[in-house]
DNA sequence: ACGACCAATACCCGTGCGGTATCGCCGCTC
DNA sequence: GAGCGGCGATACCGCACGGGTATTGGTCGT
């Protein structure tokens, strides 16, 4: 007997469908979504709980909820599903072999490093040609961990770099971005209470990995440049690295916040990428 | 539009049976590891193809042979697997809520830093059951990856950690573990080059993850019993972290070896585990 | 008590996966 | 160079399973 030997494992669309009943917690919409009837998607979920053995949802006939087991594969199903989707990806990519390196960052995020790291590249022999995807927060992760992006910029502790190989790039501390004029922003540094406590200018709420917006108080916001806007109305303020500092208009100001985590800007790309382009990017980054 | 949408994902039947085409590198024996005829498995395969737009083999009458963007996928497609695979064991260990842990371990590698960590751990409140497999070299990293561990000990350089959360435990020098008697088994310390360049003492061959082992000189191998066993009766020699001094018997002779490079015993655990007794069992092993 | 809502069941149909038989191609052998 | 053997592809068939429609059953609101 050769190697690991896989034998009948859940089928993709399995996890799927799995996946959709475990987000939407009702089974017309998961089939909606799916582009199905709803009957056959209810026999789908429980033939994979017959085939696991496992109760993955608690059905009353009001209301749908993930039993402990279902949370498990929900977040399982998601990164092996993620898994999937960048195998198909990655090889599609090896095969039409115009040779291309796909970046994600955030946008606004690491402004200047990335100017200077796509220009040291650039210069770089055999340097090939770079697609700087700029996205939201959290996106990045998702676009590395899906093959979307071939390597990625992420900041810790925001983005978690679990399962990407990283290198540090550059570390720096937070400051609070107030509006001009506001009673704090002539402080030589605040601590994190300090902002918390304040209720004025509430904290944005940005969206999580599902598209949402979590509930609670504080305007909702998608990027830096929605988020600096707001502060520079007096409706809202944020904790963020300090080389944001390029981008404040004059109608801001910004307070050191000395005991906010420190941010680190990592380069980071999957596991076992045998690209030359990712290599010499990365190796690029460690010598800006 | 709600979350990520995966949609018309290739199905994991068709990454199995393109993972057995590829390490086969034959239709027929791959199929009848399948346990299928041969010609569903061709059309699989090339609808698969087809479906990515992509050629993954080269077939000539006489031989098949993977292409760029084949090994790419195989690659990524073991990966994807062992997600899946993953995916269902821990949905079943999170349904049946007898709690327990199945650490993972290289046979012989380690040995007085685990019974500590499990006499330690044992000792701590709300410590549940422990079991530990011992295995081949290689094995507790795929063992992680599939699910079929909670946590593991790993030794860095030899097992890559790409993928896990780590906390490193314990750094050592490498030895060379010679037979009693050899000429060089005197000297006060030994380099690499050195070791490589004798000629009378192979080293061993370790099986790679396919199980098989790879071709050259030198003994096959497939635990540091045999090793020692084969050490002492001249038939080898070979480079081991320096705390496998305590299992030598004493028709062995160990001379450092400076410039082989340190090897770093970590604890390894999936990304997201949520399990209490993997976070104790990390802790407790960071503390000793 | 009635209606709305929602998951489950019953039943049917078509696709697609797997099996058997066979072909076509290439390389080795004598 | 004719024949044979090995191997992947093709042809064709049957059935199992995935998906659709219609309906039921149970549980909340009002």
């Amino acid at each position: 007997m050769v190697s690991a030997g896989y034998d009948a494992l859940v089928e993709t669309r399995e996890l799927r469908y799995f996946v959709a009943v475990a987000e939407e917690l009702h089974f017309g919409r998961a089939a909606q979504r799916l582009a199905m009837a709803q009957p056959p998607l209810s026999r789908a979920i429980q033939q994979l709980e017959r085939r696991l053995g496992v109760v993955l949802l608690h059905r009353t006939a009001r209301a749908v909820a993930l039993t402990e087991a279902g949370s498990v594969l929900l977040r399982e199903a998601r990164t092996a599903l993620d898994a999937v989707e960048a195998a198909e990806r990655r090889t599609r990519r090896a095969a039409d072999d115009q040779p291309g390196v796909v970046l994600a960052a955030k946008a606004g995020a690491s402004r200047e490093l990335l100017s200077k790291l796509l220009d040291a590249y650039a210069a770089e022999p055999g340097a090939v040609a770079v697609e700087v995807m700029l996205c939201g927060p959290g996106e990045p992760e998702s676009l590395l961990r899906t093959g979307r992006a071939d390597v990625a910029l992420l900041h810790r502790p925001y983005d978690t770099t679990a399962g990407f190989d990283t290198e540090d790039l550059h570390t720096e501390q937070q400051v609070v971005v107030l509006p001009k004029g506001h009673p704090l922003a002539d402080r030589a540094h605040l601590s994190l209470v300090e902002v918390n406590a304040q209720t004025d200018l509430p904290l944005p709420r940005w969206p999580g990995r599902d598209g949402g917006h979590p509930d609670g108080p504080g305007p909702q916001v998608r990027d830096h440049t929605q988020l600096l806007q707001l502060i520079a109305l007096g409706l809202a303020c944020a904790v963020v690295p300090e080389s944001l500092r390029d981008q404040l208009r004059d109608d801001h100001a910004i307070v050191p916040v000395p005991d906010a985590p420190a941010v680190t800007t990592v380069i980071a790309w999957p596991p076992h990428s045998r690209s030359k382009a990712v290599a010499d990017l990365v190796r690029t980054a460690t010598r800006l």
